[in-house]
RNA sequence: CGGAGUGUGGCCUAGUGGUUUAGGGCGCUUGGUUUGGGACCAAGAGAUCGUGGGUUCAAAUCCCACCACUCCGACCA
């Protein structure tokens, strides 16, 4: 993409009342839009990431063999009266020009479990496991740091049906893996742990994958050993020891909690009396687990974890753009006029804005994503400070500078080393 | 929901009762000069000082109410 398209500038200062660093960063960089406190926009930057995101979450949920559906945002009061959750605060509740009470899904149970029922009918037909990604509506009390905790805010929601403990067990083992597979393609493979949590209002205990950062919102007790942790919630609970080590020496850690996963057994089949035919020939309950991420959260917990004073520093698979292509060039424009002499500036000047075009063709047909800053009126100090701030992995520099070498100039966003590459060989160091 | 704080052009901010017809910086527009770390010069546009009410001869400034946002706590699939 060329960055002289792009509708967003980069802002120098974030807006004050803006304390949180993903917020602040992902507000200067142009990536988020805040409408108000816990609801976001999406800008064109921040919508590629959120999209990588997704697209890592759907590409390994996949592979543990759910399927993508898409379910109603607009749910009718009926189906949360039989779970005896029509109650439940954060519901947002709104009423039809005819006086039918409806909600706003702040999660999907009550319409997945009928839903799936009017198809399962024989154990033949187990496991299932069905999942979306779409917008949740929780009325919280506090909105707060930034993407971290929303009022609306896009989910992946898995739900898994089985036929017996077992089986449940076995799946829940495979979304916990496909989850940490998850975090690690977003850069988080170091920062996130399984935590023992509360089950809230479905079971006894859930497990969180808490991704620690000072400005974690949950404190969880970690077990340096095993790499386990404890959420404070239920550390009484756990007398203060590694559940699988029994070590004490647990280490106290901030944590943003990115994904929980829950067995919720019959919790749901039951009220919805969702129940097949097993080999004997026998009625049984249904057996259920969910499984949720929260995206604008993983998206804010990356920024927390990947930055640095001078902004964001995208792990590879989730930014926007791989290449960051800046080329740095006299404004020629108006210099046209004149006459170009071999070795004169105006002509080096058309050789760098030349093959930096070539080169944004090159790598944009070899379909690796270019974010082109062929912004004419910008000073190479307000390139490279956007660049720095937007985060983009690797960033190219054409100058006249390195084409008297006959190389370009590659830099990564995370390291301070600069090398020169010549400008040939540059697509070796371009995955 | 309890506690604390903040609201002045798009963003940061000065001004805390009277030459304030609200000042500056960034950004924006126009012209010119620049071009390896947010460069410079000149001219210009843009604000009913969060909203409503009150006190006063006089309110951005004092008082009240409301609204919004931030932080701490409670809450939190």
């Amino acid at each position: 993409m060329r960055q002289s398209q792009l509708f967003t500038e980069t802002q120098r200062e974030a807006p004050k009342d803006e304390k949180s660093k993903n917020s602040q960063l992902l507000i200067r960089a142009g990536f988020i839009d805040k409408l108000m406190a816990g609801v976001y926009s999406y800008l064109p930057l921040g919508f590629l990431v959120l999209k990588k995101i997704e697209n890592i979450i759907r590409e390994e949920i996949q592979k543990i063999g759910g399927q993508e559906l898409f379910l109603p945002a607009l749910h009718p009061k009926e189906n949360w009266l039989k779970t005896s959750r029509w109650q439940q605060k954060e519901m947002f509740k709104l009423k039809s020009r005819s006086g039918k009470d409806c909600s706003l899904g702040w999660t999907h149970e009550e319409i997945i479990t009928p839903l799936v029922k009017k198809f399962v009918k024989s154990y033949k037909n187990l496991p299932v496991a069905v999942y979306q990604i779409q917008t949740k509506f929780r009325d919280e009390l506090r909105a707060k740091s930034g993407l971290l905790r929303g009022v609306e805010f896009i989910m992946k929601d898995l739900y898994s049906f089985h036929q017996d403990e077992e089986d449940l067990d076995k799946y829940y083992e495979k979304v916990k893996k496909a989850y940490f597979q998850i975090f690690k393609r977003c850069g988080l493979a170091k920062q996130t742990f399984l935590t023992l949590a509360s089950g809230g209002t479905f079971s006894k205990y859930s497990h969180e994958f808490q991704v620690i950062t000072p400005y974690g919102e949950d404190t969880i007790y970690l077990c340096p050993k095993c790499k386990l942790a404890i959420n404070k919630e239920i550390i009484k609970e756990e007398k203060y020891k590694c559940s699988k080590c029994q070590t004490k020496k647990l280490e106290i850690k901030r944590a943003i909690e990115v994904g929980n996963i829950f067995k919720l057994k019959d919790k749901f089949s039951r009220p919805f009396d969702f129940t097949f035919v097993n080999r004997e020939g026998k009625k049984k309950l249904i057996l259920m687990g969910c499984y949720g991420i929260g995206l604008p959260r993983l998206m804010g917990a990356i920024v927390e974890v990947c930055h640095d004073e001078k902004g964001i520093i995208w792990p590879r698979e989730v930014a926007p753009f791989q290449v960051h292509l800046i080329p740095l060039a006299e404004t020629s424009s108006h210099f046209a006029p004149y006459p170009v002499w071999p070795g004169s500036v105006i002509e080096n000047t058309q050789k760098v804005k030349k093959i930096s075009q070539k080169l944004y063709q090159d790598l944009q047909e070899a379909r690796i994503e270019v974010l082109y800053d062929d912004r004419e009126d910008k000073t190479a100090g307000e390139k490279f400070a956007d660049a720095d701030l937007i985060g983009i992995p690797l960033r190219i520099v054409v100058s006249e500078r390195t084409l008297r070498k006959n190389c370009l100039e590659l830099k990564q966003r995370e390291k301070k080393e600069i090398k020169l590459v010549r400008i040939n060989q540059v697509k070796k160091y371009v995955k």
